[in-house]
DNA sequence: AATATCCGTATTTTT
DNA sequence: TACGGATATT
C-alpha cells in the first residue's frame, strides 16, 4: 500500500479533467480563481489540486483548506486521498472559516488579549445577552418599542460582518430603528463589555480576532508562514471580514486559490456579498482566472431553463453552462390545486421514480424554507417513504437542549455568566433578582462558591433543586479527569428531569432528545470539544442525531435550497415555487434581496441531473383547521413567468389530491386580479 | 419577587 | 400562530 503512489499514479490527479479544469490543477505561480459555474467539476477539480500539492512534496499540515460546511471539507479530503493514495492528505488542515478561527484562536489567542478557554455564543445565546442587556439600560420601557433582541442581532452582525457604520446600516437595512442609534450603540458597547469580561465569544469574534491576528505584526507573519497553500470554496459567500482573513494569511506567499460562482451567491443575509470575489484580481494582484462552463450534471433541456432564469440577473463573470447531454425532456412546471395536491404529486412522482428503478437517495425535494416542507413531511409519513430533512432544524436552539448545553458551559468555562444565568433561572423560585444576588455572590469563583452552600443568597423553595444541581455539578467533575462527555450528559440529564416535566410540555419528547444528545456526546473527546463542535457544527440533519439507526437504508433527501448547496440528485423536486415564497416577501426591501432570491431559484435548479419537476400550489390555506376554507391565491416566481418557454407545463387532474372540488364557501379573495392572471398563466 | 396572563406583531435562509 | 414582552396577580 504504501508504495502505491509511485510511479504512475503519481499523475493520477490529472485524470479525466478538461483542459481548464487542468490548467486550475497545475497552475503554480501567483493568486488563483476558478469561476466554476454549477457542475462544472468544482470538487473534483479542488480535490485534484490539493492531490497534486501534497503529491509533489507539500506538507499536509501547512496546506489550508477552507470551506463553507464541515462536510464539505470532509468530501474534498477523502476525493484528494483516493488521488494521491497517500494517507498523510487527511491531514491537510480543513473546515469553515469559524471553524478555523476557533482553532486557531485556542492557539494564539494570547498574542490579541484573548484567554483560550473561550466558550462560544451561539445566535440564540447571542440575543439573550443582548435582551438582558437591553433591560439592564432600561431601555425599552414606558412604551418605548425599541427594536427587539434578534433585530438588534442582526444589526449588530451586520455592522460586524459588512463592515459599514452603524448609521448607514441602519439606513439601509433597518430605516425603522434608525432613530434609535444612540441607545444601540450604548447597548452595543455594553454587549463587547460583558463578552470580554465573560471569556465569551460570539460567531462574529470568532472571525474578528482571527483578523486582528492575521494583521497583528508578531503573530501575523507567523501565521502567514504557517499555510504555504490556501484554498477557498464557495468565494461568492465570503464576507469583508472573511476577505481580510485572507488577504493578511496570503501577502507573503501568494498561493491563494479561490473558487466560486457570482451566480450562486447565497448568503447575503449574512452580509456576504459577491463583491469581494470580483473583486479578487484587485486583492490579489497578478490574479490569473480560469473560468470552468462546461456542466458535467445536467442534461441541456435543464440547463437552458437555469440559464434562462439568470440572465435576467445583472452579471460579474458571464457564462453560459453548456453541457453535451442531450435529453430530451424539458423540465416540468406543474400548478397543483393545493399544498396537499402537491404534497401528493410530489409522493405519486417519487415512488413513480423508484418503480422505474431510480433510488430514493438520488432524489430530492427543495423548498425555499424548512416549515415549507411540512404537508410534504406528513404525505410522506403516510406513505412510508422514508426521508431525511436537511436545513431549518432546530435541534440545539430547543430550551431544554440548550439547559443542557448550558449547564456544560458552567464547567467549562466558569464565568460565562450567561450559562449561569440560564441555569439558576431553572431552579424554583429563582428569578432575575436572585440571579442577580447569587452572581453578585459568585465573585472570582463561580463554581466554587456555588459549590459551597454555606452562605448563599438562595430563597428556601429552591433549596432541593439547588442541592440537586450542586450533586449533578459535582459529578461531572472528578481527578485526576472529568468522566466523558456522554457520561457527563446523561448525569445532567437526570438533574433536569424533573425540572423539565415542571416547566416545558412535551416532556416526554424532550428527555428523548436528552438521550439522543447523550449518545451524540459519546463521539466527542471533551467537554470542550463537544461545546465548540457543537456551536460551529450543529447537525445539519436529522440523521445527524444519534439514535437514527436507517443509514444503510435508501432514503429520500428533504433540503432548504440554502442547504442544498453542492448537491445534486438525478431527480429534483422543487415545491412552493410561488411569487411570495420564491422571492420570499421579505426579501423585497431592497433590490440586492430580489436578485438574490434570483440566484437562489438557480441554484434549486441546477441540482437537477436528469429530471426536474418545479411545483407551486394555487391555493394557500390560511387557517388549516378552520371551519371555513379562506384561502389567497398563488402565482409563480415571477423569475419563472419570463422562462416558461423552457418548461414543459401541466396541471393534474382534478381528481388527484384533496380538496380538489369546488366546495369552497366563504372564499376570501385577497387578490382577484392575481387569480385572475394566476388562472390564464396556469391554463 | 416570582409567576400567570394578556396583547400585539412579525413571519427566511445559517456559521 | 407562536412567540416576545409588558403588565397583573399571588
Amino acid at each position: 500500500m504504501a508504495a502505491a503512489y509511485t510511479g504512475e499514479r503519481m499523475f493520477s490527479w490529472l485524470d479525466d479533467l478538461n483542459p481548464e479544469q487542468r490548467q486550475a490543477v497545475e497552475h503554480r505561480e501567483g493568486p488563483l480563481l476558478i469561476v466554476a459555474g454549477a457542475g462544472s467539476g468544482k470538487t473534483r477539480t479542488l480535490a485534484s489540486r490539493v492531490a497534486r500539492l501534497v503529491g509533489e512534496g507539500a506538507t499536509p499540515e501547512r496546506i489550508l483548506l477552507l470551506t463553507f460546511s464541515r462536510r464539505a471539507a470532509r468530501e474534498m479530503l477523502q476525493r484528494a486521498t483516493r488521488l494521491t493514495g497517500d494517507p498523510r492528505t487527511s491531514r491537510v488542515a480543513g473546515g469553515t472559516f469559524h471553524a478555523v478561527a476557533n482553532r486557531v484562536l485556542r492557539q494564539h489567542g494570547t498574542a490579541v488579549g484573548l484567554d483560550p478557554a473561550f466558550t462560544i455564543l451561539d445566535a440564540t445565546d447571542t440575543s439573550e445577552l443582548l435582551s438582558v442587556l437591553r433591560h439592564d439600560l432600561g431601555l425599552g420601557e414606558r412604551g418605548r418599542r425599541f427594536p427587539r433582541k434578534d433585530t438588534v442581532s442582526s444589526i449588530y452582525s451586520r455592522m460586524v460582518n459588512s463592515q459599514v457604520p452603524l448609521v448607514p446600516v441602519l439606513d439601509r437595512w433597518f430605516p425603522w430603528c434608525r432613530h434609535e442609534a444612540d441607545d444601540l450603540r450604548r447597548v452595543f458597547a455594553a454587549y463587547t463589555d460583558r463578552k470580554r469580561q465573560h471569556g465569551v465569544l460570539d460567531y462574529d469574534d470568532l472571525l474578528l480576532y482571527w483578523r486582528a491576528l492575521a494583521q497583528s505584526a508578531e503573530v501575523g507573519s507567523l501565521l502567514a508562514e504557517q499555510f504555504e497553500h490556501v484554498l477557498v470554496d464557495e468565494y461568492q459567500d465570503t464576507n469583508a471580514v472573511q476577505a481580510d482573513i485572507l488577504v493578511g494569511l496570503c501577502t507573503a506567499a501568494g498561493n491563494i486559490c479561490a473558487v466560486g460562482d457570482d451566480a450562486q451567491a447565497i448568503y447575503g443575509f449574512r452580509a456576504a456579498s459577491p463583491e469581494h470575489m470580483l473583486a479578487f484580481p484587485e486583492h490579489f494582484p497578478g490574479t490569473t482566472i480560469v473560468t470552468l462552463d462546461r456542466n458535467y450534471r445536467s442534461t441541456t433541456p435543464i440547463l437552458v431553463a437555469a440559464n434562462a432564469i439568470i440572465a435576467g440577473a445583472e452579471k460579474g463573470f458571464s457564462k453560459q453552462l453548456w453541457s453535451d447531454r442531450p435529453g430530451s425532456q424539458r423540465p416540468e412546471l406543474t400548478a397543483c390545486h393545493d399544498e396537499t395536491a402537491q404534497a401528493d404529486l410530489v409522493c405519486d412522482r417519487v415512488l413513480e421514480h423508484r418503480e422505474r428503478g431510480v433510488a430514493l437517495r438520488d432524489m430530492a425535494v427543495l423548498f425555499r424554507t424548512g416549515h415549507h416542507a411540512a404537508t410534504v413531511e406528513v404525505e410522506l409519513a403516510r406513505r412510508n417513504i422514508p426521508f431525511v430533512k436537511y436545513g431549518g432544524l432546530k435541534f440545539l436552539e430547543a430550551s431544554h437542549v440548550k439547559d443542557v448545553l448550558a449547564l456544560l458551559r458552567i464547567l467549562d468555562n466558569p464565568s460565562d455568566e450567561l450559562a449561569w444565568h440560564r441555569v439558576l433561572g431553572l431552579l424554583e423560585g429563582v428569578g432575575p433578582a436572585t440571579i442577580r444576588k447569587l452572581l453578585a455572590h459568585f465573585g472570582d469563583d463561580p463554581l466554587g462558591r456555588f459549590l459551597d452552600p454555606a452562605a448563599l443568597p438562595l430563597p428556601e423553595a429552591s433549596a432541593d433543586d439547588a442541592a440537586a444541581l450542586r450533586a449533578a455539578l459535582t459529578d461531572c467533575r472528578d481527578v485526576p479527569d472529568d468522566p466523558p462527555p456522554a457520561v457527563q450528559v446523561e448525569r445532567l440529564a437526570i438533574f433536569l428531569g424533573p425540572i423539565i416535566d415542571r416547566r416545558y410540555d412535551a416532556a416526554a419528547a424532550r428527555r428523548t432528545d436528552l438521550e439522543e444528545l447523550t449518545s451524540l456526546a459519546a463521539a466527542f473527546p471533551s467537554r470542550s470539544r463537544l461545546l465548540s463542535d457543537l456551536t460551529l457544527d450543529p447537525p445539519s440533519s436529522t440523521s445527524d442525531l444519534a439514535g437514527s439507526p436507517h443509514l444503510d437504508d435508501d432514503y429520500l433527501t428533504l433540503s432548504t435550497i440554502h442547504s442544498a448547496k453542492g448537491g445534486e440528485w438525478k431527480v429534483v423536486h422543487l415545491i412552493h415555487a410561488s411569487d411570495g415564497n420564491i422571492p420570499s416577501d421579505m426579501a423585497l426591501s431592497e433590490p440586492a434581496g430580489l436578485e438574490e432570491e434570483r440566484r437562489l431559484l438557480y441554484v434549486a435548479l441546477t441540482r437537477a441531473r436528469d429530471t426536474l419537476y418545479v411545483t407551486y400550489p394555487q391555493r394557500y390555506f390560511h387557517r388549516r383547521h378552520g371551519l371555513d376554507d379562506a384561502h389567497t391565491y398563488g402565482q409563480p416566481s415571477r423569475f419563472l413567468t419570463g422562462a416558461l418557454g423552457c418548461f414543459e407545463r401541466s396541471r393534474p387532474s382534478p381528481e388527484s389530491g384533496f380538496g380538489s372540488s369546488a366546495h369552497s364557501t366563504s372564499v376570501v379573495e385577497a387578490d382577484p386580479v392575481g387569480a385572475f392572471l394566476g388562472d390564464l398563466l396556469s391554463g
